[in-house]
DNA sequence: ACCCGTTTCTTGACACGTCATCTACATTGG
DNA sequence: CCAATGTAGATGACGTGTCAAGAAACGGGT
C-alpha cells in the first residue's frame, strides 16, 4: 500500500478533539441525566421520540428507523424500559408480526420532568459555549457528513459494501 | 421551575445533526476497522497510544489518564486485548502496587497494519468531506468544549450558573 | 391453494463501560 | 514503629449494544 495521506496538523487537531469532545461531553450528559431524572440518554431518546409521535405510540420498525437505531437494539431497549414501566408494548391492527410502542403515564412524566432539565444540560455544556457562527458551522458539518453516510449506508447490519 | 430555554431552530439543528453524525460516523468507521483490521475502536486507541509511548509501553494509571478513561475500563480492556495477544501486563519497578501495559509484537503489527486504512477511512468518511474552514471550526468547537469539561471536573447543576 | 422469499420482531451470546467494592501497597503523622 | 489515609489496580454485577439466528406472518407468482 502507497503511504497513506496522513492527517495534517489541523486535521488531527479537529479529529482529535471531536473524539475528545465526545468522550466527555456525552459521559457529563448522560450523568446529569442520570442523576437529577433517573434517565439514561436512550431512554431520554426514546421517550423524546415517542412524544412527539400521534398517539405517543410507533410501530417497532418506524421508530428504530426515525432514530437510526437497529431493531433489535430499540427492542432490547424497549423490553428494558417496559420493565420499568416506562413503555408498553401493543399489537399493531392489520399486521400480526407488527408491535407497537406506547408511552405510559409514567413514561409521559419522566419525559416532561427531564426535558427542561435536559435542555439546560446541553445548554450549558455546549451550545451557549459557542458562537452563533459556530452552532450553524457545527449544523453544516453535520448535515453533510449525515447526508453522505445516511445514503450509502445501513442502518442495521453492515452490507460489506467498501469502496476499493 | 420557570420555562426553560428551549433551543431555536439551528441550534436544535447542530445538536440533533451533531448526535446523528456521531452516531452513523461512529458506527461506520467502526465498522471499516473491524472489517479490515479486526480491531475496535478502543483496540485502535490503545494500540494506538501505546505505540507512541517510550518503551512501548505505559502505566495504566497513566494511559488511563492520557486515554481519558477510567483505570477500570482500561483494566478490563487490557484483559480482553491480552487475550488475544496484543498486549501483555508487566510489573513496575519501585512501585508494586503498579502495572503497566506493554505493547506485544503482534500488537504492534497490528496497529502498523490498521493505522494507514484507518487514517483513509477518516478522510473518507468526514475530514475529505469538510472545507478547510470547517476542519478549522470544529477544531475550535471541540476545544472550547473540552476545555470547559476537562476543567469543571464537578459539575455545578441546578442554577444554571455558569463561570464567566 | 401452495410455495418461497421477505419483512417484522425477538432472543441468546458476547463485547463493552460503569459503578461499587476489594486487595495490596504507599505515605503521612503520631 | 504503627495507625490512618490515600493510591493502583482488579473484579463482579449490571445495563447496554451488536450480531447471528430464529419464529411468525406477509405477499407474490404459479
Amino acid at each position: 500500500m502507497a503511504e497513506p495521506r496522513w492527517l495534517d496538523e489541523d486535521e488531527a487537531r479537529a479529529w482529535r478533539g471531536y473524539r475528545r469532545m465526545f468522550l466527555l461531553l456525552n459521559a457529563r450528559i448522560a450523568r446529569e441525566l442520570a442523576e437529577e431524572c433517573g434517565l439514561s440518554e436512550p431512554d431520554y431518546d426514546v421517550l423524546s421520540m415517542l412524544s412527539d409521535s400521534k398517539g405517543r405510540s410507533e410501530r417497532i420498525k418506524d421508530l428504530a428507523a426515525r432514530m437510526l437505531w437497529s431493531q433489535s437494539r430499540l427492542s432490547h431497549h424497549i423490553t428494558r424500559m417496559q420493565q420499568r414501566g416506562l413503555v408498553t408494548r401493543e399489537e399493531v391492527a392489520g399486521d400480526r408480526r407488527g408491535a407497537s410502542v406506547v408511552l405510559t403515564k409514567t413514561g409521559l412524566k419522566a419525559i416532561r420532568t427531564a426535558a427542561p432539565s435536559h435542555v439546560e444540560s446541553v445548554r450549558r455544556n455546549i451550545i451557549d459555549l459557542l458562537t452563533p457562527e459556530q452552532v450553524t458551522v457545527l449544523g453544516d458539518i453535520a448535515e453533510t457528513v449525515v447526508e453522505r453516510l445516511a445514503t450509502d449506508s445501513t442502518s442495521d447490519r453492515g452490507t460489506g459494501a467498501r469502496p476499493g
